[in-house]
DNA sequence: AACGATCCCTGTTGGC
DNA sequence: TGCCAACAGGGATCGT
């Protein structure tokens, strides 16, 4: 699934090849790519003509600053990609939004299961979207333990699903949320105002390393609706992660079998052992 | 307010 | 071997 490694792998390749590029052509042929969009023809009338600023992104959302205050938002969903090619070139299945530039290049927006999303909104628009409630990035801006200590006291949720949540930090996914906690030997289960204070600064001090991991392989590729660059390759994190996907392998830190439970609706994979 | 459940969608997987 | 139901999951929304 894409998380931030993933997006920000997306970002740095698509970065120079629209940065002070002009949008020449847009065509969308799956009109709920578009659903966020207040007025669907306004993606392509907005895009058109247009030259683009800038390619950020805040957690799992590129963030597309585009001429006239205006923010193309790609968001990739869980089988979003982003082809990159010659205009022109063969549309793979599933291909459901297509941007041209002026450098005889095109953006092809590919998503079999349509959980991802494409639009451009005005600061008005964008400020009204739900994700405009976006914690702080999990990469940028991930606070120091201390600010995050008052901000578990006394929740009951299991810790797992407060990484998961978009508003408390914005990035993590299950796989890294997965991979986080087992580097902080804290159990996915517990709720989140049980942990002491060194395992909160454990936890916080886990994020960085475990994404900046998964980003220098390019990300993480499942087998199944893989996840790939811009230019067609494969992330290789895959097969460094240390619990996400491994029930009944051994955990690399003390040989216990890895376990798989259901938390808060999504399967987390954890060593009953080292992880407390 | 906080939290859990449900829905969206379709390729892949697993059970029979 | 072949079929079909169950599963996967990010984010929004709804019910408690």
């Amino acid at each position: 699934m894409p998380e931030l490694p993933e997006v920000e792998t997306v970002r740095r390749s698509l970065a120079p090849a629209l940065e002070g590029a002009v949008v020449v052509s847009v065509r969308v042929d799956h009109p709920r790519m578009t659903r966020r969009q207040p007025r669907p023809r306004d993606f392509r009338d907005r895009l058109l003509g247009r030259r683009v600023n800038s390619v950020g992104r805040h957690g799992k959302f590129m963030l597309i600053d585009v001429e006239g205050d205006l923010t193309w938002v790609i968001h990739l969903g869980m089988s979003g990609r982003i082809r990159l090619e010659a205009t022109g070139s063969d549309r793979v299945p599933h291909t459901h939004v297509v941007v041209g530039t002026d450098r005889n290049q095109e953006l092809h927006f590919v998503d079999p299961r349509t959980f991802g999303f494409i639009a451009v909104f005005t600061p008005d628009e964008f400020d009204a979207q739900p994700f405009a409630l976006l914690g702080p990035d999990a990469l940028d801006d991930l606070p120091r333990y201390p600010q995050l200590i008052p901000r578990l006291a006394n929740r009951t949720v299991a810790i797992k699903s407060l990484l998961l949540d978009q508003r408390f930090v914005a990035g993590l996914g299950n796989i890294y949320a997965d991979e986080v906690l087992h580097r902080a030997h804290v159990r996915p289960g517990r709720p989140a105002g049980t942990l002491t204070e060194n395992e909160v600064r454990l936890l916080r001090g886990s994020i960085g390393p475990v994404l900046r991991a998964g980003l220098r392989f390019g990300g993480t590729s499942l087998n199944d609706l893989a996840y790939l660059l811009p230019d067609g390759r494969a992330g290789e994190y895959l097969g460094r992660l240390k619990v996400y996907g491994r029930a009944g392998e051994h955990c690399g830190r003390d040989g216990t079998e890895i376990t798989r439970t259901v938390i808060g609706g999504r399967s987390s994979f954890w060593c009953p052992t080292c992880q407390v």
